[in-house]
DNA sequence: GTCTATACCCCGATAGAC
DNA sequence: GTCTATCGGGGTATAGAC
């Protein structure tokens, strides 16, 4: 992924530029080749992600692509790193200014990762699906990963310093286990909050994996509306909704 | 799928006792090639499962498979329709009696979900994960995948004859795609207990998704317990409990 | 219903010339 | 950094003998 090295040998001491423009070729066969890797993915699947095809693709030979990418594997981290950073970007964007209301930034979050993921669903699917056969995911993942989730916490966190929003009950065999969450993730939160705030993310990523991944085929067909309103119950259970505020919603309709 | 018509030729008139002994070994063997297939989804996944590395395995030749299934394909929707009626037999099975807790009811039912996936995650990424690219699954899947989710509207459904349990409240957005959710899926239970459901049901997925592809290292620990509490929430939310029983917990923690 | 043989494809990865 | 050639695998599916 450091491509310092290539260039040092020849262009040590004889001209920046001359470098600079093949950093600059490079950085661009590269995106191409992430590029038609992307296609592939659409066509068949992580799992059958072949460098050969993506060099015949190319106009290039097979070998070739060793140069820009040591095997098979390191395009496949490269192609999630660069979903992850895609649909944390996407989330960041959407959380909006920190004195919004909390339940709408929310749902403007999910519904920004679940716009993604409608645009995206191979990436999606490459990495919220199940995982690639024989393939383990490096460390070099975990951080782009954790973008969405840092996106959602920030947006709790915002709220929880707002007025009159309380954390959601905690059951007394989860607190153990809540305490460790919220020290691994967000430790001036309370512990009840970060465990609701994780199983609400899940739930979320249920309901965009359920539309994608077709269990909604013949039962949901409105899937904007449910998706939001359910986002938005999910988030106000979860805790980001000032206590009571969802009995408004009860007595209308009750 | 039909064995029917394979012995009709040479054992029409003359020996039922042998046509039986064809079926059975032909069933035998039938069974052998889905079991040498699961092995297969667990080492390749869906996407490479392959007849001729099952025939190897099983010490025959690619060609003979093809007496017992015609296509990759068509041993890839009985591995799927077996997939289906495991989860679901597992689900059925942990329903219990109908004047049992709600809230406990739901709660085994998708306890006994997810121990199942914890057991076959390959065969839970068959048919919850990623779709197999270049598969259409054919219509005889949809009766063994609904076994599920019937499952808990049954469940439900008994919950609603009983006293005090109220539908949640419901959007007005979402009151049409309500109705019509709970026109195919259950005409006499409310509309928005219906709705709630469905949302419930995929909620439940998506922490048992995330627990199985991985999301959830170094993030979450205390599983079982994590998994419990978050389903009972879910159910108690969808509208399984009487009204006002969640704030017990509220109080106790408030 | 199992066998051999075959047609015709695919892949990852490397060696060594240029 | 790209090329040809190559090693050593893999696959679906069918034809036709037995």
């Amino acid at each position: 992924m450091n491509s310092a090295n290539d260039g040092s040998r020849t262009g040590g001491g004889t001209s920046g530029t001359l470098r600079g423009a093949r950093e600059r070729a490079r950085s661009e066969i590269t995106a191409a080749i992430k590029d038609e890797a992307r296609t592939q993915l659409a066509a068949e699947g992580a799992a059958k992600l072949s460098l050969r095809a993506v060099a015949r693709e190319l106009g290039m030979v097979s070998s070739a692509l060793y140069r820009y990418f040591p095997s098979r594997d390191e395009l496949l981290t490269a192609l999630i790193v660069d979903a992850y950073d895609s649909v944390g970007a996407a989330a960041e964007g959407a959380a909006g200014p920190a004195d919004a209301d909390p339940v709408e930034r929310w749902t403007a979050v999910c519904t920004a990762v679940r716009s993604w993921a409608l645009a995206h669903p191979h990436e999606y699917a490459l990495i919220y699906g199940s995982p690639v056969p024989g393939y383990a995911a490096p460390q070099t993942t975990i951080a782009p990963a954790s973008r969405v989730g840092l996106t959602l916490i920030t947006v709790a966190r915002d709220a929880h310093r707002g007025p009159g929003v309380a954390p959601p009950p905690l059951a007394a065999e989860l607190r153990p286990e809540a305490e460790r969450m919220a020290a691994g993730l967000a430790a001036d939160l309370p512990p009840a909050l970060v465990a609701s705030l994780v199983a609400a993310w899940s739930q979320v990523f249920g309901l965009i994996s359920f539309e994608l991944f077709g269990q909604f085929t013949k039962i949901v067909e409105d899937r904007d509306t449910f998706f939001a309103q359910s986002v938005a119950r999910i988030g106000r259970d979860a805790g980001l909704a000032p206590a009571g505020s969802a009995g408004v919603l009860h007595r209308e309709y009750a």
